[in-house]
DNA sequence: ATGAAAGCGCTAACAA
DNA sequence: TTGTTAGCGCTTTCAT
């Protein structure tokens, strides 16, 4: 009970009378190229075995394996979750299990897992999450992913730069602008903005692209706090502010709809409501945007058909057409009511 | 360029200068007897090289691969992203790559995953999510496991009943039985059930243990709906409650949080405020349960732990004491204030 | 249409 | 301590 071994495709080829190749064949070759009879024995065999291939051996005659690599920052964070829900929706319609490893936001960790995940010699790679702008590990990353291509590997950035590489991109900073020109236009004139660290490049151009349309429409960049770019971050930023009194803004402009979620609850926490004392508005429309109260005004971001485009494009053996960079709607919740 | 092939640890050992065993031993294997000299040498050749161990190839020779094979619902629900994030982490520490496969709760469909699972050799699988009470194919996913575990595989499930393998229990039935009977002494006395599908055992048991507590606390249960066990099921379940009208009652119990927040929606939407006009609670804590207004009340259920527990549970080699089932503390939160 | 046999990259006896 | 070698389960020429 304890190691009786799995069945063996040898197994099911004697119980079926015939050989080796005939029954690979059969039950993972690809045309059909086997007497209906011989066919049908081997089906049987393997059913009445309970013959399930053993998935590295194929990895290893095929060269590579029917595996995705999914690298994200967080898999707890809703960002990434509904990224990988998408990945992983478009991988198994593929037949393709997907292997996912977390990074923590962090280069060094990024850069191991990398190669860990290289050595299951996936059929691609994919990286989700923002670049750093002081990336000094880039170079490594992509010497191993140069590497991974080379040897036949796909890879794909769900970001900005994409080093290279193909890359699903999310239109940040023009999506951005459009809304900071957008709550310009429903009277608001001076933001507080809430951002990640310095180095994420989707913060960045976020913040950046919200400042340009709202100072274009008429507003003011009245300051910036920065906090980790998730809830907790929000919140410690929502805090900030809140402690330095919040009767010089009108709006809070959040770099994700995670940090404005926990922003809100800290300013809420604070004595200040959001929507009636401050405006305030996210990017990305998490699932989570439509239910805090007031519901979250954002950029709608598809992301779970994000998720299955990096996915898909990793599969195009033509490597097809650079897509157009992903925005969506703005949609205007009742985080930022019409300011009279 | 297009298919150069990748270093193996051949290439290593001959640009070293040593045998294959001795490249092995330096890279991959175990207590280290190989002199210092040589040990340096097949490191650096490896590093020259860009080395990276076949995972599939090492996983062949050694009948098992250094894989943990996950299950979930749905990896966008924040239930089991955050089990996922723990796994994840404690799979990390011991060395060990994470593919998650998603089940979209349907038996079926769990069934075909394990059986692709299965395929990778893994060290061990995990199973996170409640089981289903009409388990048809129940026999069919436990002689699959069966299967596993005879070659050397561990099983652990996340849920209640675990078909008689290892088993992180969650402690569904007692926690909502407490946490009934508080709301019941907060001065709630007339409570409607938001639940998810009859055959969820989770839902089920959260539901019953809920109406035990309570109508020994002196309430009384004045309704059931039922939806989907999700965001969005909760909110239809909102829907409808509020529909029919909640003057028949003062409180909602929710048996998760993700359906408490749906609901929570849905009854704002429909003019009725949560906290003021209903109480309502959940199950669960997850991370969102801080930040929807008013904050909610739940039942703490540490789920990164318990994604760790089952990681930690299956790489236990000595099959280790049941661990007793998992609860948390009832976190009283704005969402059930005093009744008066 | 079928079978025999040569690897795929690595580990783990077994020899030296 | 180091090297040799026989598999691990499967795919895939190459014969038949």
């Amino acid at each position: 009970m304890e190691s009786a071994s799995p069945v063996t495709l040898n197994d099911v080829a004697d119980e079926a009378g015939v050989s080796l190749a005939t029954a690979s064949r059969v039950l993972n070759g690809s045309t059909r190229k086997v007497a209906d009879s011989y066919r049908e024995r081997v089906m049987a065999a393997a059913q009445r075995l309970g013959y399930a291939p053993n998935i590295s051996a194929q990895a290893m005659a095929r060269g590579r394996a029917n595996i995705i690599g999914l690298l994200v920052g967080d898999i707890a964070d809703p960002y990434f979750s509904a990224i990988t829900s998408g990945a992983m929706a478009a991988a198994e319609e593929a037949g393709l299990v997907v292997t996912v490893a977390v990074t923590g936001r962090d280069a060094e960790r990024e850069l191991r897992t990398v190669r860990a995940l290289r050595g299951q010699r996936p059929r691609a790679i994919v990286l989700a999450g923002s670049r750093f702008s002081d990336a000094t590990l880039d170079d490594e990353l992509t010497a191993e992913l140069d590497g991974f291509r080379s040897t036949g590997g796909q890879v794909v950035f769900i970001s900005q730069s994409g080093l290279g590489f193909d890359t699903v991109r999310i239109e940040n900073t023009g999506a951005s602008r459009d809304l900071g020109e957008r709550m310009a236009s429903l009277g608001y004139r001076r933001v507080a903005i809430v951002a990640g660290p310095e180095p994420l490049i989707t913060s960045t151009e976020r913040a950046a692209g919200f400042a340009e349309g709202f100072a274009r429409g008429g507003g003011e960049i009245v300051r910036t706090v920065r906090g980790d770019f998730n809830r907790d971050g929000g919140f410690a930023a929502g805090e900030q502010l809140a402690a330095s009194g919040v009767s010089d803004i009108d709006i809070v402009f959040a770099a994700s709809d995670i940090m404005a979620v926990g922003a809100m609850s800290a300013l809420r926490q604070a004595g200040v409501t959001p929507g009636a004392d401050v405006g305030i508005a996210g990017f990305d429309d998490i699932s989570t945007a439509r239910d805090v109260t007031p519901p979250l005004t954002t950029v709608a971001i598809p992301l779970e058909s994000i998720g299955r485009s990096a996915v898909e494009q990793a599969l195009r053996t033509d490597g097809g057409e650079a897509p157009a960079p992903v925005s969506g709607p703005i949609l205007v919740r009742e985080s930022t009511p019409l300011r009279t």
